[in-house]
DNA sequence: CTGAAAGCGCTAACAC
DNA sequence: GTGTTAGCGCTTTCAG
C-alpha cells in the first residue's frame, strides 16, 4: 500500500521462475538459445509480478536511451505540428520515444545547446531550423556522438543528413505568380533573419521581380518573425503607407494570416483590395478566409525522412545523406489581379 | 577522431582535479561541505574535459528520471499545441524533460498504458482526456508510483490532482445563446464518445433547452470525433436533410470549421444562413472568417497548473488536489439570429 | 571537509 | 542452454 511497492526486477522474476537473472534478460530481448519451457516460465513469473523493464538501467548498460529530440525555436505552431506528426508518425510502435526542446534564441545560446542534448541523454535529434543550420551545433552534435539530421538546412548540406527544399525556386514561384496578376507595388513580410530560409525566400522573390523586368520595392520589405502578430503589425505599416502595396507575400502562413487580419481591419477586402500570398501550406492557411495562395512545403514528409535518417544511425544502416523534397505552389483565393489602376 | 570518442566521466573530472569522484559529485550537485578551493577546481577540471553529466546513469541511483509525459489522444491539434505549450512554459529552466505520449484507442487499450509509461522511466505524467477519465489508468499509474494531474477529468475527482472546467455549464451558455437568437432547428455535432467532455457538454446543451422550453431534436445530433473533416461530414449530413438546421453547435472548435467549410461549399454564409459554434477559442477559432462564436476553456492554463501539480508530488510538496478553472463564451461573428420564417 | 565501498537494474563477455 | 562475473556512471551510506 505504500506509494512505491519496490518494482519487480528481472532478479525477481529469475528467482520466481527458478532461472538467473541473466536467463530472464535473455527471454526479454529474444534472444536465441533459451528452451521454449523455461521462456514461458519467466515470461509467466514475469506477468506475475508485473515486472516491466526499466529503460534507466538498460539505457545506462547499453549506452542507449531511446530517446529521441526535436529541436526547434518556437516559430509558427502549426509548423511544429506537422514536425511533431511526422516523427511521431515514424516512431509509432518502435522503441524511440520523443523528447520536445523548444529552445529560445537558439542561435545565441548556440553554445549551449549540444550540452543540453547530451545531458538528457539522447540517442539522436532531429534539427528543425534554425539549429539545423547552425554548425556549432552540428559539430558539437558529432564531438557528442549524438546522431542527427536536419530539416532545411541551407548551409554546410554534407555535413550531416539534410531534408531539403528548394526555397529559392518556390520564393520565386509565388513571386512570379503575383508579378504575373499584374502586381507591381508587392510588399513583402520577412521571417526571423537567424533562419536561413528567410534570406533564401527573399532571393527567391528577387530573382522574380529581376525575371519579370519588374523593379523591386526594398522599401516595401518589412521584417517579421514568423508569428502572426509579427505579419498583423508588419502588414499594418505597409498598408499605412500613402503608395501601399497591392500584393503582400509573407514568408510563412501565420504572417499572412495576420496580414489578412489588418487588412480586414483596414476595410480592405483580399483579393480585390489587396492579393496575400503565404508559403508553408499550413492547416491555417487552408481554413481562413479566403484561403492562401501559398507555397506547400512537405513538413511532415521531412520530419518523417529525418527520423528515419537518425535511427538508420543509430541502427548502423547507412543513412540517406540528402533527401530532396518538392515543394508545390498552391495558388487559392487570396491572389488575383490588381483593381485596374487609375480606379481607387 | 572516433565516432564516440568515450565521454569524460566524473572519475576522470575528479582524477585532473585531484579528488575523488564523489567530491565531484558534491560539486556537481551543490551539496555544501566542500571548500571554495576544491570547488574551483573541479569546476575546472569538468570544463576542461567538456564534461556533462550522464542523466542515464543519475537516473538510475536516484531512481529519477526527470522525464514527464503528456498522454492524449490525437484529436485537434490546436488543443495538443496548447497543452504543450503550457507544459513547456511551466518546464521551461527546470530540469524536467518533456516526452509526448499520443497514444490512439486510449479506452481500449488502457491495460497497456500505465506498463508503457512505466518503461519509459517517467517521473510523471499529465493525462489529457480520454486518458485522464481511465481508472484502470490512474489506479496503475499509482501502483506503479507514477505521479500525475489530470486535465478535465468528469469522474473521480478525487483520485488524483485534477484540473476542471465546468463543461455542462459551458455547452448550456452555448446553447442558449444560439437559443436566445431565435433558433429552433439546432444540429449538434458531438465529438468522441470515449471523451467524456462529449457527454458532459450533451448534457450542458439539454439543459439550455430545457430552460428555454425549445423540444430537443435529438434527430439532429451527429456524431464526430474532434475532426476538422468529422465536422465537414456531419455538417454535410444535416445540412443535406429537407429540415437542415439553421444552427449547428460543434462540440470543438476544429469540427465548426469543417462545417464552416462544408457550409461555404453549400453555398450557405455563415452566420446569415447558418449559425456555427464551436468550443476551445483555438487559434483557428479566432482567424477562420468569420470568427468563430464558441467558450474559451484555458486549456494553456491547465497545462502549467497540472504540471506543477506533478512536480509538487515529486518535491514532496503538498499538490493542489483540485483546481477549477473558469471558462466564457465567446460571442463572434458566425452567430446571428435566424433568417426570418417563411423567407426561403 | 573528504574518501572508500557498495549498489541502482540491467546486459556483455565469458565460462560451464 | 544456462549461470557467473563484471561493470555502465552515478550517488548513497558510512568512515575518517
Amino acid at each position: 500500500m505504500e506509494s512505491a511497492p519496490r518494482r519487480a526486477t528481472i532478479v525477481d522474476v529469475g528467482r520466481r521462475a527458478g532461472v538467473s537473472a541473466k536467463t530472464v534478460s535473455r527471454v526479454l530481448n529474444g534472444e536465441p538459445h533459451v528452451s521454449a519451457a523455461v521462456q514461458q516460465r519467466v515470461r509467466d513469473a514475469a506477468e506475475a509480478l508485473h515486472y516491466h523493464p526499466n529503460m534507466l538501467a538498460r539505457a545506462l548498460v547499453r549506452q542507449r536511451s531511446m530517446l529521441l529530440g526535436l529541436v526547434y525555436e518556437n516559430p509558427s505552431a502549426s509548423y511544429v505540428v506537422e514536425l511533431q506528426r511526422g516523427m511521431l508518425t515514424r516512431l509509432a510502435n518502435g522503441p524511440y520515444r520523443l523528447v520536445v526542446f523548444p529552445i529560445a534564441s537558439i542561435i545565441e545560446r548556440s553554445g549551449e545547446v549540444a550540452g543540453l542534448l547530451r545531458s538528457a541523454g539522447l540517442d539522436g535529434v532531429v534539427l528543425a531550423p534554425p539549429a539545423a543550420d547552425d554548425l556549432r551545433i552540428l559539430n558539437d552534435l558529432a564531438a557528442a556522438g549524438i546522431r542527427c539530421a536536419r530539416i532545411g538546412p541551407s548551409r554546410g548540406i554534407e555535413l550531416a543528413p539534410s531534408n531539403l527544399v528548394d526555397d529559392i525556386t518556390a520564393a520565386r514561384e509565388v513571386a512570379a505568380h503575383v508579378i504575373a496578376l499584374g502586381h507591381r507595388q508587392v510588399g513583402i513580410i520577412k521571417g526571423l533573419a537567424s533562419h536561413a530560409a528567410s534570406e533564401a525566400r527573399a532571393m527567391g522573390y528577387s530573382q522574380a521581380f529581376f525575371a519579370a523586368g519588374v523593379p523591386m520595392r526594398l522599401d516595401l520589405v518589412e521584417q517579421g518573425d514568423f508569428t502572426q502578430e509579427s505579419g498583423h503589425a508588419a502588414a499594418h505599416r505597409l498598408l499605412a503607407r500613402p503608395d501601399a502595396p497591392t500584393a503582400i507575400l509573407a514568408q510563412n502562413d501565420d504572417m499572412a494570416v495576420g496580414a489578412l487580419l489588418a487588412a480586414r481591419e483596414r476595410g480592405l477586402t483580399v483579393p480585390d483590395d489587396l492579393t496575400l500570398a503565404g508559403f508553408d501550406d499550413s492547416e491555417i492557411s487552408r481554413v481562413c478566409w479566403p484561403p492562401l495562395t501559398t507555397v506547400r512545403q512537405p513538413v511532415f514528409d521531412m520530419a518523417v525522412e529525418a527520423t528515419d535518417m537518425v535511427i538508420a544511425q543509430l541502427e548502423g544502416r547507412k543513412a540517406t545523406a540528402r533527401q530532396d523534397h518538392a515543394h508545390q505552389l498552391l495558388v487559392r483565393a487570396s491572389s488575383a489581379p490588381p483593381r485596374p489602376a487609375g480606379v481607387g
